[in-house]
DNA sequence: GGACTTTCGCCGATCGTCGAACAAAGTGGC
DNA sequence: GCCACTTTGTTCGACGATCGGCGAAAGTCC
């Protein structure tokens, strides 16, 4: 407690602008507030300003992180695009760029692309961190995909490498989701569930404010857990009643006779009553999985995102009515289940949260910090 | 890094017996070290034995815990039994006892008895902490029972202000045999689960080497999550086809004609064929929930215990048989199914470490030098 | 028995933090 | 407009904790 990390993380989080603030927040003295803002200064991390309102005395100097000279690239690989968003490190995205963009191209090819597409919306300013989303399991720590089912050519490869010149964070973007979602629209809850209505369909978990990744970073993938009465239905991971054979975006449209779940948005946004009935019904077959993790988890707050959550008030209103009738009274009780703030930009969200915290935790910050008084 | 609470902690994991240990994990200089044992000596925490093995020079003086001077008492609050165990800080057990005790008859009754078993037990003995289990969901931090369905009259209950001179830590007796497991046979392992087979079904979760207890405190309750194909059979939750209501003890026993679970068991080790091919169907439905609960935790382990798993052989049978059909590979390529090592005594075991745990914990240690160097 | 190794206490040097004193920069009353 | 008061920020000496070197203790190994 009292490092010159654990002083930015107050600052960057807008808990203290002064240095009385941090003085009361911290219980440093002073003096040694004031030192531990001297170095963050002479670092370059933090900025001093005058005008700060008077209290009666003296006005205090206002104290904000220099967001401006680093930027953090956030990107979000789906299986058919690539979203590139740069941010600085107070969040606040400077360019953004989209593509369409197969995965299944590999790792080289499209890694080369993001590369491009970073370094073009880069201009002059630098590079400090990279956040990415990938559609599928990830080693965390090493940056590696790990038997990622609609990546061909990714398992194991090491995405950290590509970029030898920052430090790069990779994760599922499910993952990221519910990083985002946690981040921007329940920053104080302490157990979130995010799940994605898309194609497919998966779930990200916040877990004493933390991602769990689990065991092999698979965590979180829900769509193949089976549900009740529906055996006919034939699951690519070769199983049946999958919960995605049935309720994920790709089963409503074969259901409904088109080609993709946006079209299923389309037609329930159209008032197609039969495919507002089928995302209803849908809504209730996720629930009754939810329902499960819910008495599991008991988690806070459930946030629907995805595709499908564009017509969140047929989704949701399916959910809440399974998850609010098999689930336990006790873990309802204070239960919010809300759709997604965050919309399309939620992993890229996440992935610059990631990368963002990183750099700005305490840790690294120490580090920064004493290299740059070493010089 | 590197107090008082920091240094005990590796004293009483075993992990330093030395001082040349302590200054090597801890970074600290040998001096400083010194110091610290010093302290620890000083409180009584630790003692010092010569007699160490020379590595080529001066032998150490040998370090450890001073564990006989404190007691902790263990309860285990069944719906029909007490059990309570005395333990030294070494998690080495001194004294037991074991009653029928009805916990419908409330928390003044049951609590009243409980005193009375310790107060016998301890004899000349101090007591440093006591660490309760009981049937039913607990809001930790405050140690009342929230809202607990085979618990009249605990509802909100401060059990610890019962026992006013000495820290109570309680919990939910199934998180507490899932802790006892953890640290007992697995203790690196960072995720694991803890299903309890018992009249009812319920899952303790430790992520990141911690209890995982939910917003709550009621995670973990997997008793009644629907499996398939079971419509028929109601639940006293309200509800049908719940797991607890399809594979629990008392479902068993009522499908088979006899009273209870404790008779499914002594009919399968009698070789009832009949007996046995419930306990087997069983495991497959409980594999079924547990399948989907693998999937989205990503456990390393999951452990089975609780009365029906004094059977294990066919019950993990059904559970390993539907897990790795019904979970995905990558969650199950290094996922271990094994049997519980602790048997009836699990919860009292995990009572005792959470107690343990508490009062060494680097905080509480630093508290207690810092008022001994006080005097 | 002597050279070497490892442990451990002692003690001066060093580093970080604290808090008092003082300077700076405002507010508000008269 | 001046002066008392408040709050902010810096400087500096004091204090405490840690470090690391030195020497003594207690062994091993040749």
């Amino acid at each position: 407690m009292g490092s010159p990390g654990d002083v930015l993380t107050l600052i960057s989080a807008g808990s203290a602008t002064t240095r009385s603030d941090l003085a009361r927040l911290t219980g440093l003295a002073r003096s040694t507030v004031s030192q531990r803002v001297d170095a963050l200064i002479d670092c370059g991390l933090v900025e001093e300003t005058t005008g700060g309102e008077s209290t009666g005395g003296r006005p205090p100097r206002q104290l904000r992180l220099r967001t401006e000279d680093h930027t953090i690239a956030a990107v979000d690989l789906g299986a058919t695009h690539c979203r590139v968003a740069l941010t600085d490190l107070g969040g606040t995205t400077v360019a953004t760029a989209e593509d369409q963009l197969q995965i299944a191209e590999g790792p080289q090819a499209v890694l080369t692309h993001v590369k491009k597409r970073v370094d073009e919306l880069l201009g002059e300013r630098t590079l400090t961190a990279i956040g990415i989303g990938v559609p599928g399991p990830v080693e965390f720590a090493a940056g590696r995909p790990n038997n990622p089912p609609i990546m061909p050519g990714w398992n194991d490869y090491p995405v950290p490498a590509f970029f030898p010149d920052v430090p790069v964070l990779v994760d599922n973007d499910v993952n990221l989701m519910a990083l985002g979602e946690h981040r921007h629209a329940f920053p104080g809850t302490r157990h979130l569930l995010f799940v994605k209505v898309g194609t497919g369909i998966g779930c990200g978990i916040v877990a004493e404010g933390r991602l769990h990744r689990g065991a092999q970073g698979s965590a979180g993938d829900i769509g193949h857990i089976r549900v009740s009465g529906h055996e006919e239905a034939g699951c690519r991971c070769g199983n049946s009643a999958c919960l995605e054979a049935v309720a994920g975006g790709a089963a409503l449209a074969r259901a409904l006779g088109v080609e993709s779940g946006a079209e299923v948005v389309a037609l329930v946004q159209q008032g197609d009553v039969q495919a507002l009935r089928a995302v209803r019904e849908a809504g209730r077959l996720i629930g009754e999985v939810l329902a499960g993790l819910v008495n599991f988890f008991n988690p806070e707050v459930v946030v629907v995102g995805g595709l499908l959550s564009r017509v969140h008030d047929h989704l949701l209103a399916g959910i809440r009515e399974t998850v609010y009738r098999r689930s336990l009274p006790l873990a309802t009780q204070h239960l919010t289940i809300v759709p997604s703030r965050a919309g399309v930009d939620a992993a890229a969200w996440g992935a610059g949260i990631l990368a963002r915290e990183h750099y700005l935790s305490p840790d690294n910050i120490n580090r920064l910090v004493s290299a740059c008084e070493d010089v």
